[in-house]
DNA sequence: CTGGGGATGGGGCCC
DNA sequence: CGGGCCCCATCCCCA
């Protein structure tokens, strides 16, 4: 499952318009100040429910029922998560910036609630209140056992299990970093350094099998789909694969494969 | 319409 | 606790 829709989003298919959005509010020219805004003038938008569940859900636009992509298309699930494939060895073997993840070290603490393990206590700790019960989402614990602080932003309507975590994403209204070049701004710095790279043609990752080279691993593991001879993603009508879900997913969009 | 590159968002994990 | 990074997702644009 990927990570991202842990906690979702509200739903929208589009992303953001980033031109009204930078004409309505966000980065020019009072945003440039938002690269120096302390954390703490952002409290006013945390709020902190010590016993939570106070998330009215009804107050949630409307389709929250999260729709996983497995429903819609058919991953030829070539492996049990797509970094493990024969794709990302390729890919492992093509970085040149970055070294590979080394294989993590002895990891002896294991949670209680799945079987992942983890080198240190405060890192199973930590993993630990991603199991916390969300209203009735995880059944196996009663969420009247185990109250849990939920942790609402204040500027739209997600929840998080930590204060960290809702730092983390008020980051996302603020856009404390600003891109020097173009103003810019985005909400962590990696972002922007991944930005920076669009001004200075920077690639530091290139493909093994040819000479093209990448800003973002991101791109160059999509890139080194190109190359491979299976294609992950499979339409449930037509069987035909592709190298990308979002491809899948216009191919569905064109009238393939109706919603069932 | 399809395939691919570019750019970006965002939650989780590790240190 | 915060920074950095990982990984996934998705949109836009162009050939």
């Amino acid at each position: 499952m990927p990570r991202s829709f842990l906690v979702k989003k509200y739903f929208t298919n589009k992303r953001p318009n980033y031109s009204e959005l930078e004409s309505q509010n966000a980065v020019i020219p009072e945003s440039y100040p938002l690269a120096e805004l302390p954390m703490r003038d952002n409290s006013s938008v945390l709020t902190y429910y010590p016993t939570a569940l106070l998330f009215n859900m009804d107050a949630l636009p409307a389709p929250l029922s999260p729709v996983s992509p497995v429903s819609l298309t058919c991953p030829l699930d070539l492996s049990s998560s797509p970094s493990s494939s024969s794709g990302e060895d390729e890919e492992e073997a093509g970085r040149t910036s970055d070294p590979p993840s080394p294989v993590p070290p002895h990891h002896i603490y294991h949670c209680l609630h799945c079987s992942k393990t983890y080198s240190s206590p405060s890192g199973l700790s930590r993993h630990q209140l991603t199991h916390c019960p969300r209203g009735s989402e995880i059944s196996s614990i009663p969420s009247q056992a185990l109250p849990r602080p939920a942790f609402l932003c204040k500027n739209c309507p997600k929840e998080y299990t930590s204060l960290g975590a809702l730092k983390m994403h008020i980051r996302s209204h603020t856009l404390p970093c600003v891109c020097t070049t173009c103003g810019k701004a985005f909400s962590r710095p990696w972002l922007l350094r991944g930005h920076i790279r669009t001004h200075t043609g920077e690639r530091p990752f290139s493909c093994q099998h040819c000479s093209r080279a990448f800003a973002d691993r991101s791109n160059l593991r999509a890139h080194m789909q190109t190359h491979s001879e299976v294609k992950k993603y499979q339409c449930c009508s037509c069987s035909r694969t592709f190298s990308r879900m979002s491809l899948l997913h216009k191919h569905t969009a064109s009238g393939c494969c109706p919603a069932s």
